[in-house]
DNA sequence: ATCGGTACCTGCACGC
DNA sequence: TGCGTGCAGGTACCGA
């Protein structure tokens, strides 16, 4: 499910919780967990939400003390609020007001209890929303790899996922597989001016619901009938009806157009 | 440090 | 109907 306009979208629809109380916490599935279960649950129970954050596609909420409850939603994770817990349940936070729980079909998201924010992140790049050009350019010259792959490493952008990357590229006309250090530099601003452009326009519409993703309201966002090449292929190109094409980047599905992006 | 490939899961669509 | 294959928003880890 979630890139960072979906993560956005679920960060801002559980931000009610902020003031409430943690009584308990259950796990149902160690794989989700980076750590003890008995520790985290011991660690969560009794302490105060003061507040929710977003960083890439991680969630962190800041709770009494220091602590950090940091969730990452993999694939398929969902965070959602009250309802009742169902097969892929895997944590149920008891709150002095509600209940939060995490759900994850494909078991790919994680939950971690720590004081601060992670190591690793921390060590994630800067916000795409956030970055300057110079900074984005200047990023890009050391990278001789594949745009597509590079718009996907979370520590040149923090955020970026499959379908954003796909449909920034095509915004800005450049082929998945052209080398982020070769970029000319009004090719640079039209990739940068493109993904901002792309994720500002997602979280507008509540982010990308493609099979099941939905916010902790059960709520779908809009922004899959914006996509103009991701999962398109076969079809025609909505500028100039050429039929979109599918290849492989870092092992990654990836739908751009042969006549709109050149190399 | 960076790059590309693999592993980790479940469920669905597809062809035979 | 059942079975095999490929595919799906993700990151971590490996050797090169």
């Amino acid at each position: 499910m979630p890139e960072l306009p979906e993560v956005e979208t679920v960060t801002r629809s559980i931000a009610r919780v902020v003031g409430r109380r943690i009584v308990s916490a259950e796990f149902r599935c160690l794989r989700i967990l980076r750590g003890d279960p008995d520790r985290m649950s011991a660690a969560l129970a009794g302490r105060r939400i003061r507040g929710v954050r977003r960083r890439g596609k991680f969630i962190v909420m800041e709770l009494d003390g220091g602590e950090c409850l940091t969730v990452h939603l993999g694939m398929t994770g969902k965070l959602l609020l009250n309802g009742t817990p169902g097969r892929h349940t895997h944590a149920v936070l008891n709150l002095d007001r509600g209940v939060l729980r995490y759900e994850d079909q494909r078991q790919f998201g994680k939950l971690e209890v720590s004081r601060g924010l992670p190591e690793r992140v921390e060590k994630l790049g800067p916000e795409p929303l956030e970055v300057t050009l110079e900074e984005f350019a200047a990023r890009l010259k050391r990278r001789k790899a594949r745009i597509k792959a590079v718009l996907l490493d979370q520590h040149f952008v923090r955020g970026m996922g499959n379908i954003y990357a796909d449909e920034a590229l095509f915004r800005a006309g450049i082929h998945p597989l052209a080398i982020g250090a070769r970029l000319r530099r009004e090719r640079v601003k039209r990739l940068h001016d493109a993904m901002v452009e792309v994720l500002t326009q997602a979280i507008e519409k509540g982010g990308s619901s493609i099979s099941d993703y939905v916010d902790a309201e059960g709520r779908k966002g809009f922004f899959q009938f914006e996509h103009r090449v991701y999962q398109r292929t076969g079809r025609p190109c909505v500028t100039c009806g050429a039929a979109i094409r599918r290849t492989l980047v870092a092992q990654r599905g990836t739908h751009y157009c042969p006549k709109c992006q050149r190399r």
